[in-house]
DNA sequence: CACTCTTCCGGGAACGTTCCCGGAATGAAG
DNA sequence: CTTCATTCCGGGAACGTTCCCGGAAGAGTG
């Protein structure tokens, strides 16, 4: 059984059809200009019998603008980005727009490209999340090109005419390292993507606006430490790589090597992942030996036991914002781009306590 | 500070700077067609001096395909549709291929709407997790106009021209109550999205291709009961809505009205989440006094304890084979739509053990 | 009846690209 | 020198829509 010809029904089959010019068969689709309410209805009846669909394309390219927004991330499947990708497509299908998106499995090349083709497909505005590359290129031609741009959780560097959204990480970090704090901890060890190089981590921290993510965290404990007075120790921050079996090794490793460390920040949400693994198989108990605080909030949080406490980020509103600023942009090209930092809450539940909690 | 004018260079102001045709222009670009070395690098050159960048959507326009294909899921912040969706778009990126998705949140007024405006977005394919709505006259619609169509976890009725691409839900339901009824279980309780119907319940289970995951996945427990020999009690299938609150009362009434049960299947991803917070909840030990087992694995399942077992589907598998299925038929529109159903696995972990299991 | 104003409609350009086709220039072969 | 094939290039149509503009028909006013 093979398809019928796909020969597809244009506006002048339509004008024809009703014996109208394909002027007035335009007006009276579209429902702008002047039409009698006779040749309407005949119009739209005949384009209705002959199962008229406008197209798109040919719309777009007259129009100059597709209706479009593409979306550029790292890993869809990532909860954190899969629920922003969920708040940004109501946004934007509220105002009338589709989502273009487009992940890169964090390969810089495939960021190049996949900002390149949504170029050419002409989206009116994009939202990218940029893996942390020091090329910056590709971003910094279509701001200038006039695209309308918003950075998503993590910024780039030197982009000028780009809107910024995200999570205050700086200050996410001070929540929970002094929440840990507070209950009397000292010795706070922290599983980070980032690395801590010692020698710049006294008081030159990097300007908020330039650097990822998990720089920023380990640069928000590195503060919140100082400010209470503590000491940073270099094996208090055991560096993973981005997969939670990374950061199963990596907690296994600290709990071993500094036996003194009473709790654990975890600065990710797939990191968290591992980190509560490991701290299970550690014999170690949680929290009356180990407390840990996690990341972004899980559904499983509240599943495990003890309970996760965590530092949440306010995914939807993040999503949200960037699309609502990114729709702004769209209308009003002369608009200032914005940064906006979003604040994270503390979510407490079972897995932090006071280090000399009886049980 | 406002941009630049967003005036773009066309392929004639490349063609005009560097002094030929945009015929010329337009072969040295594209590779296609005669042109000499010196020309061609020529063109090349003043092109990236003006920073050309084609237009895709009149390319398009001529060519009369987009390069794109759509996808319309009821939720992309749920697992599995999120991984579905991130091997899809991994499976035909490698095919020079982009992805526009369109979130229904379930509301059959808006997939109607989606798959309407990505049609005449002209995607050059489509892929659709329908939702369980009796209108299908858009998607037969679009099946019949030539556009290649894939169906994606639930069938749509009467649809001729499309692939269906799912996990087989009844050996899925047969394997984990099979599994179940192997520890000596016989009094296995159920919570399903789907509504029992006791008296057609019997052998008249409803053909595979036209009926909702749910229902099958039912229909399988009920199935894979009566060929043990159990006979299926009304008051042992507890239905539920589709979240996890719904899902967790249902399990505490499960528990509360029929005691006698000592094993749960819980059969779909999000009402798991609420189910073993039920059965946690509810002081009867897991797996000692109530077995309980999973639908879809989850990166908590090993986390919590005891740690979960679960009958999972191949959800990477379920997208790559869609996106396969959609190219090809892109490829070829003469292909014969194909039905493919992928096995379910069981992950056996430690919430299921024998009824008298001492501990 | 002449004139103006309103309402409605058709003709044609335009968007930026690809594709077809004919022609000019160049070289080789007679 | 003529002929022919080959290589390269330019002109123009086409895709399907929207938009501008001018004209025809009808209604109202003097």
């Amino acid at each position: 059984m093979t398809r019928p010809a796909q020969q597809s029904v244009t506006i002048v089959d339509v004008a024809k059809a009703a014996g109208v010019s394909k002027s007035t068969a335009g007006r009276a689709l579209t429902g702008a200009g002047e039409v009698s309410a006779r040749t309407r209805e005949k119009v739209a009846r005949v384009a209705a019998e002959l199962g008229y669909r406008p197209n798109g394309v040919a719309r777009s390219m007259i129009t100059g603008n597709t209706e479009t927004v593409g979306v550029v991330i790292p890993d869809m499947s990532n909860r954190f980005f899969s629920a922003a990708l969920q708040s940004i497509a109501r946004t934007i299908r509220q105002h009338g727009y589709e989502l273009l998106v487009s992940s890169t499995e964090g390969e810089p090349t495939l960021e190049r490209r996949s900002v390149e083709v949504l170029a050419t497909k002409r989206v009116d505005g994009l939202i990218v999340a940029p893996v942390g590359g020091a090329d910056t290129h590709h971003l910094r031609q279509l701001a200038e090109s006039g695209t309308a741009l918003v950075l998503l959780d993590r910024p780039a560097p030197k982009i000028t005419g780009a809107s910024f959204v995200s999570v205050n990480n700086i200050e996410a970090s001070r929540l929970a390292v002094n929440h840990l704090i507070g209950l009397g901890h000292r010795h706070i060890g922290i599983i980070s993507e980032a690395r801590y190089d010692a020698a710049s981590a006294g008081d030159a921290v990097p300007a908020p606006t330039v650097d990822r993510p998990s720089t920023l965290r380990l640069a928000g404990y590195v503060r919140a430490m100082a400010d209470a007075g503590l000491t940073v120790r270099p094996e208090h921050v055991a560096h993973s790589a981005y997969s939670s079996t990374a950061s199963y090794a990596a907690t296994r490793r600290l709990l071993q090597t500094t036996p003194r460390v009473t709790a654990i920040y975890c600065t990710d949400n797939v990191l968290s992942v591992g980190a509560f693994a490991a701290l299970q198989d550690s014999g170690r108990r949680c929290p009356q030996e180990v407390s840990l605080i996690g990341f972004d909030d899980h559904e499983w949080a509240p599943l495990v036991r003890p309970r996760l406490t965590v530092v949440a980020q306010p995914t939807e509103d993040i999503g949200v914002t960037a699309a609502e600023d990114l729709l702004a942009a769209i209308a009003d090209p002369t608009r200032e781009p914005a940064t906006r930092l979003l604040p994270a809450r503390l979510i407490t539940r079972d897995s932090t306590a006071s280090p000399d909690h009886p049980g």
